[in-house]
This record gives C-alpha cells, sequence and structure tokens, in this order.
DNA sequence: GCGACAGGTTGACCTAAATCAACGTGTGCA
DNA sequence: TGCACACGTTGATTTAGGTCAACCTGTCGC
C-alpha cells in the first residue's frame, strides 16, 4: 500500500451487521466492535454510537506509513482498533524520541491544539478509526460522559507520562528495559492475556528511541537479561518473562 | 513553620472585600483574586464563584514542606496562588526526578487515580487553595465548562510533558538547560513580563533533578553559557538571556 | 560574632552508554 | 538463484556526563 494513500471506507458504507435483530441498528459496525468496551466509544450505549459513526471513517496502516506528521493542521482523532502505532518527536538534526506507543482501544489526538505536536508512525499493519475533530467535539456537548472519559484518559496518559520522565531521567539502561517489559506484561494482563509472554512488534532502534538509548544498548541489555534468565527470547519477536517480580524489582534498581 | 503544620484559613472566613459595591458578593476573595484568570477559576462568573469558596481553604507553605506525597489518599486538589511548588518521584534507592515546576495560576492534581501519583514540595514560600477532590468533582456536573477547562490544561500538560520526553531522552547537557531556559522565558512572556529576565526560585539541584543532570553538572553548564555571553547571572537568583533566537537554537542542537 | 550548614563552583578522575565497525540472518525482488 | 536491504548482534574504542573531593559564600541560630 502506498504511505501516501492509506485504504479508507466510509464507516456508513461498511454494513458487517448480522442478519439477526441486534439490539443496536444493524448499520452500525460500532455496536459489533470488539474493542469499544476499551476505547471512548465504550461510554456510549447503541442509539448515541449511531451518532458517533456518522462522523467516522476507518483506515488501515502498513509498516512505516505516516498516520499524523508534527506541524500538520489537527484536523483528525483516532480510535486505534487493530495494530500497534508510534507516537514521537523530531530534533531538526534527527535525533528522535518516542513518547509512546498505542495499541488497539488507545485513543490518539490527546494532547493537542490547532496544530499537531508529535508525528505518529504505524508499526505493522495498523487499523483505525478516524474521527473529524471537530464533530467530535461537537459530541461532547451532547454526550457529557464522552468528555469526562477523555478527562480521565487524559489523566491517565499524564501520569504514563510521569514515570517514562522518571524512567528516562534517571533509570539505567537495564532498570529501563526491564520497566518497557513490565508495562507490557501490566498491559497483557489488564487486557486479559498471558502477562508472561509479550509481543514486540516494534524493532530494536524503535525500542531505543523510546527508552532514550541506541539500538546497541538495547540490544546487548537484552542479551544480558537473557544470559541472566531473566527474560527468553521467542520467535516472532515474542519475550517470554521468567520472574515477573524480579522484573518488577530490576526495573526500579531495587 | 512546622511542615506538618501550614497555616491553614477558611475562605469564607477572610473577608477582604472592599466596601465598594463590586459585582462580585464582597464576601468572596476569589472574586478579587488576581491570578483567577489565569487559572481553572477563570472559567466561571461571580455567583458560580461562590459554590467555589464553599469547598475551598486557603494554605501557605515555606521551603521544603511537602504538600503531597506519593502514595498517600488523593483527596485534595490544589491551585497555586503564589510561589513555586516542584513535583517529582522517587526510586527505592532516593533517585529522583522532577517531573514538572508549577507557578501561580498552575492547577495541582491533574494527573491522580485513588493516590496522589507523585509528590509535591515547595519552593520558597508558596500559597495555595485546596479543594476537596470529590466536591471539585460534584461541580463539574453543574459547570460544564469547568470540566472543559480541566480537558484542555490536562491536554497542555500532555504537550509539554512530551517534550521533556524529548529533552530527557535525547538533548544534550546543553540543549536540556537552554530549554529550561526558554520555557521560563516563554512562560514571562506569556504573563506579561520581561522574558529576557528570568527569576529562578529553585536550587541547582532541583533543576538537575528536573533535567536528569547532576548539580555539577548543571552548575558547569551554566558557567559555560556565562563565559559564551548568552547568559548573564544577576543577584537573586535571577538570570538575564543575552540573545533569546540564539537560545532557541541552542535548546534544539541547530 | 561565630560555628554549622546549605548551596554553589571548580577540578581530577571514572564509567555507562554512545559511537564506529564488522558481520549474521532473513526476506523480498530481479 | 542470488543480491540488496533492513534488522539484529557483538566487539573495540571514545566521550559526555557522573562521581568524588575540595573549597567558597551567605545565612541562620546561639
Amino acid at each position: 500500500m502506498s504511505r501516501s494513500n492509506p485504504s479508507e471506507s466510509q464507516g456508513d458504507l461498511d454494513i458487517l451487521g448480522s442478519p439477526r435483530a441486534l439490539p443496536y441498528s444493524v448499520e452500525n459496525p460500532c455496536a459489533a466492535c470488539e474493542i469499544r468496551e476499551m476505547s471512548i466509544c465504550g461510554v456510549l450505549d447503541c442509539e448515541e454510537l449511531d451518532a458517533l459513526i456518522k462522523i467516522l471513517t476507518r483506515q488501515t496502516f502498513e509498516t512505516h506509513d505516516p498516520i499524523i506528521d508534527e506541524g500538520e493542521s489537527a484536523d483528525f482523532v483516532f480510535n486505534v482498533t487493530g495494530g500497534a502505532v508510534k507516537l514521537f518527536k523530531l530534533l531538526p538534526d534527527g535525533r528522535r524520541q518516542i513518547t509512546g506507543f498505542l495499541y488497539e482501544g488507545d485513543f490518539l489526538g490527546m494532547a493537542m491544539n490547532d496544530v499537531y505536536s508529535y508525528s505518529a508512525e504505524a508499526v505493522g499493519d495498523v487499523s483505525l478509526c478516524r474521527f473529524n475533530r471537530r464533530k467530535l467535539e461537537g459530541l461532547l456537548d451532547t454526550f457529557p460522559k464522552l468528555e469526562r472519559r477523555l478527562l480521565s484518559m487524559a489523566s491517565n496518559e499524564l501520569a504514563q507520562a510521569q514515570d517514562q520522565m522518571l524512567l528516562l531521567g534517571r533509570k539505567t539502561a537495564q532498570e529501563k528495559l526491564c520497566s518497557f517489559l513490565l508495562s507490557l506484561s501490566r498491559r497483557a494482563e489488564s487486557r486479559g492475556y498471558d502477562p508472561s509472554i509479550l509481543h514486540l512488534p516494534m524493532s530494536r532502534n524503535d525500542i531505543g528511541d523510546f527508552l532514550g538509548l541506541t539500538t546497541e544498548t538495547v540490544s546487548r541489555t537484552f542479551t544480558n537479561l537473557k544470559r541472566d534468565g531473566v527474560i527468553r527470547l521467542l520467535e516472532g519477536g515474542r519475550v517470554q518473562i521468567n520472574d515477573i517480580d524480579q522484573l518488577q524489582d530490576m526495573a526500579e534498581g531495587a
């Protein structure tokens, strides 16, 4: 797929409803959306979803496709429905800081003014729901609980950002990598997956740019953790954690 | 003043109103509050402020007084009305990351769940308005514009946090310090002060813990900037910026 | 008036992580 | 079939910033 032309399909053309009489209108794919409960849409009920779907477009992206570019007019916000997305900021000479990875259910577009304050790119195959930002803001007046949900998401993101500052400013390479693996483990657990088997769709370079390290240091630190029996590298970019409590201690230098 | 007993005065006992017939109720000190416009209270009008003042307590603190402690039950949120506050997180071995400095007009308590996710301490003399969190949350239903304001503040804080991640993860000591001075300059300008004269109420050690550096490196970097004619150190912990454009370039490695 | 102490600066030296470099390995395309 | 390229690993060397130590200044309490 071309970088400049991700596939789009208008939500209201994308009729996937089953013939059974669902409690939702069959024209609304949101009703059947598997990740709805963990995303912003989770606070809305059936008829409210109809309002949401009118302002939504579905999109898909492949590895390295740009999703938004820092500095562009911030006309859209997104809901990740599948795959992983990286958010990053660049310095003029090309140094890059990844400020976060988003996975299914995550909302993209929280921290922004008129213009995107960071860029976003697909890590592997990604599917999104795209919303016109002005129209979504209009819905906030109609559905106060949507606003409440956004506020609580922003609050969580802020707490996460503070943890990341502690990591970037004060942790060693090993503590950084352990913290990263631990956060993936916690996320897996909260989504009902096995917390000891992690999927790492991103490259070593991406991990480095997230943790404030180089590719080489990330690779060496993985090797050390493997050697010390803390983790095992499985095929397919997966990692097995042998002792989560130990990892927790190592993440805090305890 | 004792660390454990900051002075308190109930807002509704603190009658400061002038005898003139103000458009506000004279019993409400918020009406005359100089920093109201830049804080959350700025969105409320006179009678709405009356609801706010019922749930507010004024407090003052001195240097090094703790204001909140990470892990404590998050029962209160605060509005800084004077002085500076530092927010920080600690690792078990004492390493510290300051995640932000708050000044007058700033809101303290955005990113939190049941429990404070960071600590806060006074930098110099501080005055605050303290709100019962549950009661303030109750007001959000009554005044939707208060909620909108909080969301936009959270959004700004998030953007700031992302800038700080770029700084901590990818900038050199000199770029870090220049970025810090530049952000103080921008804040001064936005508040109507001279952007080339900065007040630094915090210690070199605090600056180091904010920028992910040691005291010594901060001190040496100040010396270098002075030597290169970028800044001048004035008495009273103030700093004069000689060329803001140059500082801007140095902050981004351009 | 002075002794203790906190904060700041500077110097000498050290080290964690960066840089530079070589080399695998897998995958997709000619 | 093979070769170009992206990605990962490992080794040798460098370096930015940390650590350790000395010293200076101002100030606060006695």
